[in-house]
DNA sequence: ATCGGAACACTACGGCTGTAGTGGGCGGTC
DNA sequence: GACCGCCCACTACAGCCGTAGTGTTCCGAT
C-alpha cells in the first residue's frame, strides 16, 4: 500500500492510494471507504475529493497517466543513432521496470484498461498517452529501416504488453523474465522487422 | 447476452450467462441476481447453483476453460509437416476468431485472469490449460528448428495475447486487425525464431 | 478584526450484494 | 401407492456501497 506520506496534495494521495488498492484488490476492492482507510485519512475524505465513483476512477486514471508519462518520457527514449541495440535496450529496460519497480502501477493499468472499455471518459487518457508513445516509437523503427512501420509498432507494443500482462496477471509464470531474455527476444523482433538476420 | 437456450444443463446456462455478463459489465457487474435476470431465470436460481461468490467464479472459470479447450484443441493445431506457413496460418486463425466470434469469451478471460491473481483456486484452471497449449506449441516450434524453443513459445504467446488484449480492451484500436496483417507479423516472428530470412 | 469561502470531518440513507434458511413440487424406489 | 430425496423458487437479513447533506474549522482578503 504505502502511498506518499508527504509533499503531495490530498488529491494525489487519494489517487495513489486508489491505484495501490486497484493493484491489490481489483476494481471491486476500490471503494471510497477503502481508500480512506488505506490512506489513513478520516472517513469521508475520499468522498470529498471525488464525490462519485466515476470521479474517483477518473482521478486514478489521470494520476496513472501522469506517473507513466514520466517513465516513458522522451528522456528515456533511446537516441536514434544507437540503432537497433539501443532501442532493444531501452524497451527491455522499460519492460523490466514495469514488472519490478512499477509492478503495482502496471497491474492497476490493466484493471483500469478493462474498465475503460465500459467508460468512454476513461478511454481518452489511454488513447492520447498511447498514441504519443507509439508515434515516438514509429520514428525510431522507421529510422532503423522498418519495412512497415505502422504494423511493426503495433507488433512491438503488443509483444511487450502481452509479456507484461502475462507476468503480472500470471498467464504463464509469476517470475519476471531476466532482462537478457527480454533483450534477446526484442532484438530478434527488431531484426525481423528490419530484414537483418540475427548475427 | 443471449446465452444458450436449450440443450445445456442449468449450471452451464448460469456459467455462460456469467461469462457474458463478465464481458459486458466486468467483475463488478457479476452478481447472483444479475445472472438470474440476464438468463431469464427466477430469482435465486444462480444462488442455488453457486451459493457463494467464489463458487460462481469457479463455475465461470471452469466453463471458460471447457469452451476454450475446444477452440484450442489438438484438431485445430496444424500438422507439423505444414511447416512455418501452417503454424502461422493456424495461430492467425485462432487469434482472429478470439477477436471476432469469441470476443466475449476473450474479454471474460482477461477479467477472470486479473481476478485469479487474488484467488489461487482460480489460477489452477488457467495454469493447466495454458501449460498444455504451450507444450503443443513447443513441439511445433522445435520441429521448425527454433534455436530456443522455451523462450520462443513465451514470446509467441505473449505477442498473441498482447494483440488480443489491446484489441479487446482497447489500448490501440477497437477494430480487429485483418487476418493478413496478423499472418504477416506471425510469419516474421517465426522466421526470426528459426533463423530464416523473410523473402 | 471581520468576513467569505474553501476544504474538511462526519452523519444519514436508500439500494444492492452475498449468503442462509425454508417450504414445495417432482421424479425415482420399494 | 407411499416414501424419500433432490432440485428449485422464494424470502430474509445483515453488511457494505455510493452519494447527498450539514456543520465546522481554517486561511486569506479586505
Amino acid at each position: 500500500m504505502a502511498a506518499r506520506t508527504t509533499g503531495t496534495s490530498r488529491a494525489d494521495l487519494v489517487a495513489d492510494t486508489a491505484l495501490a488498492l486497484l493493484a491489490e484488490r481489483g476494481l471491486r476492492g476500490l471503494t471510497h471507504r477503502a481508500v480512506d482507510e488505506a490512506a489513513g485519512l478520516p472517513q469521508g475524505s475520499t468522498s470529498n475529493v471525488a464525490r462519485t465513483r466515476q470521479a474517483l476512477l477518473e482521478l486514478a486514471v489521470r494520476r496513472l497517466a501522469d506517473r507513466e508519462a514520466r517513465v516513458l518520457s522522451p528522456e528515456e527514449m533511446p537516441d536514434p543513432r544507437d540503432g537497433l541495440e539501443g532501442l532493444a535496450d531501452a524497451l527491455a529496460l522499460a519492460t523490466h521496470r514495469a514488472l519490478t519497480r512499477n509492478r503495482d502501477l502496471t497491474r492497476a493499468r490493466y484493471e483500469l484498461a478493462l474498465e475503460a472499455t465500459r467508460r468512454p471518459e476513461l478511454r481518452a487518457y489511454y488513447d492520447t498517452a498511447g498514441a504519443r508513445f507509439r508515434d515516438r516509437l514509429t520514428a525510431l523503427v522507421t529510422a532503423l529501416g522498418s519495412t512497415d512501420p505502422a504494423r511493426h509498432v503495433l507488433s512491438l507494443v503488443a509483444w511487450a504488453e502481452g509479456l507484461m500482462f502475462a507476468c503480472v496477471a500470471g498467464s504463464f509464470h509469476a517470475e519476471v523474465p531476466s532482462p537478457e531474455q527480454v533483450r534477446a527476444s526484442l532484438r530478434e523482433l527488431l531484426e525481423a522487422m528490419t530484414g537483418r538476420t540475427g548475427r
